[in-house]
DNA sequence: CTAATTTACCTAAACGATTAGGTTGGCTTC
DNA sequence: GAAGCCAACCTAATCGTTTAGGTAAATTAG
């Protein structure tokens, strides 16, 4: 069966194209029973509308995109999860754009995913990285939202909205907690300022450090998994005194120092305890089982998606206006969620295996 | 800065749309020094080609959409990158749709996609998941080839192409490393049909069994951690003698049921041991490590779009030739890698912790 | 020097939908 | 029964590209 087109529709109808957009599309101007006639041609001619040609007329764009950087954060999921219960996905095509290779970041790649959004004429952006400034202000200049998530804008374009955890809070919780473990020497894993949670995480825990009287050592190293291990491995290499406690900044770090402690030995938490930012799948099944605070990334999705719902409703009000289109950013588009610490036996509580009240006798080797 | 089109830069620069078009899209019937004034007008006016337009007019289509149900499992990463790397960026964009929601398949989802992914005219699709028949036909109607990834097509479209695991030798010799264990009662806890994998790995399990003289259970369960966890308790609870082993069909299963196994106070291996498929991120940190079979994803994401991409250039060939436009699938166009089997602790193998000599041990097959 | 070819460009017709702006004919309303 | 209105339709323009089919001038061939 070939291809068919309204055209068609119109010709076996024998009513012009408008009335076949009409009744297709829901529109009024065409009576039920014309209507009935047209979609039951349509579904036996297999006619299946072309994108194309509607985003070319129409001026209202249903498609948003999510710009992240590996998937592989876990946090991912719960974040699209948000996304997905706000954009009521029968009228809202929602895709997702890695800008990673091989689980790192690449800035090329971020180009090209901007290129790609503005040649398609995207609806809006949801990122969850701070992207490059000038890739903020062309999304500006072509009038395309955008709401940042788990990460802050770039400072050139502070006034976009964003949903973030209130990492130094959060952070300041971390850091009474392993104060509260009297752990005197902490040794932060972290990322790159590329992710601008880096900030308020840092923060926060130097804070605390402070306040407790502990010493803050920040190790920033390439965000991935193999590189997290090297620069631990090299910075155990070159310091005598292992730290009381590593505090990785992610996943694939926290992935990368397990591996480490565990081929070297390290007791975890006897020798040195762990913590880790985001909440992953196997927390509770590692050995030992990891403490981790655990951002409500669902409730970020949410709210970034309402917020960006609100702001393409005003360009169009807007537009329909005669108004400019540019979006329209207000204070209260900068919120903050917060986070909750969940204890588990790397930080050193739960020592006497306090998790066998729940029903497990399970040991650690 | 308002949005420019072709015709801006024409009126900027004094030529004809067409020379403009022709200048910017790299074509010839331009000289260079009216192609470089062009292209130094375009990036004044901050031009941005218009992709719906030109795929409107353009016969040649260049997305290529990756249908996956839950990208949580993790061997999703490495086929990404295997397909990246045979897809040119620059000259293909790569979506991806998920028709999972919460972890879980949905079927209307993949219905949308589907619609979705024809009204834009998507140049080819790399399915993950067995589709439903009427979607393989309809993708099929609109001459949209489609390859199937670590899993086959629909009976009703079996000439379709796919790339898999030899899912039934994988299992042999799975099967063959539990009976060296001399584990008599096997425990399959597999995921529904729907992702065809499961057949092949089903019957060499059950030849494996057969040949060693053990007893195979499989048990259904649907395909997310919560729903794994409590169908193996279900099981647990009705049957007093536990199996020697447990066989985790998936990751998510997987997760369930170490889980429950780790609130229940049983032993792996000690009281039971554990082997599963797909390879993850954390298998070699969990208490204990767990043993799995290892697809080589990124070798068959990699073929597939290899094999995508000449189908796609046979069917643009044709349609210069004015022949039919619809894909070619041929014998060639079904292809099997093999698997690894990755020895850990879950298994009852390397009991004495050698692990911690070399990080990690496998072995090939 | 003429004819043939090539180069550099242009005009205008698509592509397949949406929509502004009609035109009917039938039905009220007073 | 004239005026007004509405429902149900149609015609034609339009969105921003690409491209088939030209033309005029410059270059080359014989």
């Amino acid at each position: 069966m070939a291809r068919s087109t309204m055209r068609d529709i119109s010709r076996v109808t024998g009513f012009s194209v408008f009335t076949v957009s009409r009744a297709l599309s829901g529109g009024d101007g065409v009576s039920e029973q014309s209507r009935e006639q047209i979609i039951k041609a349509a579904r036996e001619l297999g006619y299946v509308v072309n994108r194309a040609a509607q985003e070319l007329r129409r001026a209202k764009r249903d498609t948003v995109a999510i710009i992240t950087a590996s998937t592989s954060n876990s946090y991912y999921l719960d974040l699209m999860a948000g996304i997905q219960r706000a954009l009521d996905p029968s009228e809202w095509t929602v895709i997702v754009g890695d800008v990673a290779v091989n689980g790192a970041y690449d800035a090329r790649l971020e180009a090209r995913m901007i290129q790609r959004l503005i040649e398609s004429r995207t609806a809006g952006v949801i990122s969850a990285l701070t992207l490059q400034p000038e890739h903020a202000e062309l999304l500006a200049k072509w009038d395309i939202p955008v709401v940042f998530v788990d990460s802050s804008p770039p400072p050139e374009a502070a006034h976009f909205p964003s949903v973030t955890t209130n990492n130094h809070k959060a952070s300041m919780m971390v850091g009474q907690h392993l104060a509260g473990h009297g752990y005197k020497n902490w040794l932060f894993l972290v990322y790159p300022a590329k992710w601008s949670s880096r900030f308020g995480r840092e923060s926060g825990l130097r804070d605390a450090a402070s306040i407790a009287g502990a010493n803050l050592v920040v190790l920033e190293t390439a965000n991935d998994s193999a590189s997290a291990r090297e620069t631990l491995a090299q910075y155990l290499d070159d310091h005598a005194k292992p730290p009381h406690v590593l505090i990785a900044g992610n996943n694939p770090l926290l992935l990368g120092a397990m591996g480490l402690l565990k081929d070297r030995g390290i007791q975890v938490p006897g020798d040195m305890a762990v913590v880790a930012y985001d909440e992953f799948a196997w927390s509770t099944l590692t050995d030992p089982s990891i403490t981790v605070l655990n951002e409500d990334s669902e409730e970020i999705g949410r709210r970034a998606a309402v917020m960006l719902r609100e702001i393409i409703d005003g360009q169009e009000a807007a537009g329909r206006k005669g108004q400019s289109q540019s979006p329209v950013y207000v204070p209260e588009h900068r919120q903050q969620v917060s986070a909750r610490l969940m204890l588990r036996r790397s930080c050193g509580c739960l020592e006497s295996g306090r998790e066998t009240a729940k029903g497990s006798s399970f040991q650690a080797a």
